[in-house]
DNA sequence: ACACACATGTAATTGGTTACATGATTTC
DNA sequence: GAAATCATGTAACCAATTACATGTGTGT
């Protein structure tokens, strides 16, 4: 097996972003690729010192300015090495796990109504996901970025990201109106029916 | 807490199809709701022992037709209403960990050609996924199905998966141009080809 | 005779979340 | 001086996969 995933991401952010806290990466990750991954401070804190232990990162020493006392990171060599041989390794997916799809699939055992506010909160968070993600590209294009090396792969993943929340947007209208058609029931929070998807600007 | 994902996935499915055995639970699992979700016997065998000693499911006595010794349940009433129950509680996303965005993500440290090659794997899966999905959808209409209570909720999780496949397709193909130029390097397998997106008939 | 699909289960391990405990620093 | 946020960590728990163990029936 061997699949530290956990290790990896924070190799990885600190090769972008060196002299990193624990705090930090995990900010930073929800920042960056906070949309398709997550990471726990109880996952965070034991890798990170399993790393130093193997060599593959070190705490910084130096630069003592920082006001609370807390530990950053940097890669090593080895670390950079690592790093590289995992990310040429096939991609494993792990096995997918959608409770909204599986609720929805039950919906016939559902009482009225049910499967409409489902899909009613899917459509708001994806709504605001998708404000989210249209934001950041926004401002990483107008920004700096632009010219460091990781630029196009940043933005790669932000497409990934709006493509899909678009397309399950365009979805969930057609599958609110086959639903309307017969489910119905009660159903409440009729919502000022904020416009629809947002639209690049 | 609680968060039982596996025993509603089974009452779903008896709900559905009665008199089911843990071998056949997991065939259907992995035809219908397949592509977004998916179960162990590791993990079936212990659920439907616990859902029978909570009185939410029984093991069939009679019509011992059975070839080889297998056991088969059905739902109860107490167990119909706790899938019921389930499916009104509002769905609780977990958090989202995609392998394959992250090395694409970290693609700048990558031996140049990587992630070139992830994305093709990427397409290659999802056009199979698609024909597939293509495919059940063709057999769901033509066959029996249509009048089925069900078939609504089947169809909607259905038209979900091609167009996000669809969607993931399209991305994938504006993801390979744009690395193309600049990454390129040694990009083996220039593969004939295969025509592109699967479009339906 | 061999292999493969049917069928049921258990044990070990892991990957991960959650909750807890603790304390410094900033801001109102 | 209270509250929020910065900051680090540990322990308990749990969901789930994997691998193993075992045996029957079917087809070649």
């Amino acid at each position: 097996m061997q699949r530290n995933q956990t290790a990896y991401v924070i190799l990885g952010i600190l090769a972008i972003h060196p002299h990193q806290s624990g705090y930090e990466i995990r900010k930073t990750i929800q920042q960056s690729v906070g949309f398709f991954w997550g990471e726990s401070y109880g996952q965070i804190y034991p890798t990170l010192k399993r790393l130093g232990a193997e060599g593959l990162i070190v705490p910084d020493v130096s630069a003592s300015q920082t006001r609370p006392k807390r530990q950053e990171y940097s890669l090593t060599p080895a670390g950079h090495l690592c790093l590289q041989e995992w990310l040429a390794v096939p991609y494993r997916e792990d096995p997918p796990r959608d409770e909204f799809l599986l609720k929805l699939f039950f919906g016939r055992d559902a009482a009225p109504g049910v499967s409409i506010q489902h899909i009613r909160r899917f459509q708001e968070e994806n709504r605001r996901l998708l404000t989210t993600l249209l934001e950041l590209e926004a401002m990483a294009r107008a920004h700096n970025s632009q010219s460091l090396p990781g630029f196009p792969f940043w933005m790669l993943t932000l497409n990934f990201g709006v493509a899909q929340l678009r397309s399950a947007l365009e979805w969930s209208e057609s599958a609110l109106a086959l639903l309307s058609t017969g489910e119905a029931g009660l159903v409440s929070n009729p919502q000022p029916t904020n416009s629809t998807v947002p639209e690049k600007p």
